[in-house]
DNA sequence: CTAATGACAAACT
DNA sequence: CAGTTTGCCATTA
């Protein structure tokens, strides 16, 4: 359980979460480019932690956030494997091999899309 | 407090 | 070019 969520870990969780839900349909994004996004060139490891508690917070898409290659590397952490998948699917993504085809059509980098003005 | 793990990524061999 | 290793940051044992 995270319960023993500082602020200062909560900011990080919060932000990775608004990139997150401002993910729009039918894209993706990768681990390694919130994790830029936030500041943490090399902390997709702790974009792939946040994902893993956000299944504790409702609206957080996280099957448009997958590895650097396009896989679902994070499929089998949904409450069925195919979820996550199926998910993708509905939004028009077309997946192969549990890997988003077109990935880098698809892909959606906050930091481009959300740079600052 | 040290060691090991992880929904990754970049560097090295 | 492909496979292997290290690095990052935080959590858990």
């Amino acid at each position: 359980m995270i319960e023993n969520l500082n602020a200062k870990n909560k900011d990080f969780f919060e932000h990775v979460f608004q990139v997150v839900k401002l993910i729009p349909s039918g894209r993706a994004t990768s681990y390694g480019a919130i994790a830029n996004y936030l500041g943490s060139s090399r902390g997709a490891r702790m974009v792939g932690w946040a994902m893993n508690a956000s299944h504790q917070f409702p609206g957080i898409p996280a099957h448009r956030v997958v590895n650097r290659n396009g896989l679902l590397s994070g499929k089998m952490h949904f409450p069925s494997p195919d979820s996550m998948q199926t998910a993708l699917e509905a939004e028009g993504v077309i997946i192969l091999n549990d890997q988003i085809q077109d990935f880098e059509k698809i892909f959606w980098d906050p930091s481009q899309e959300l740079k600052l003005p």
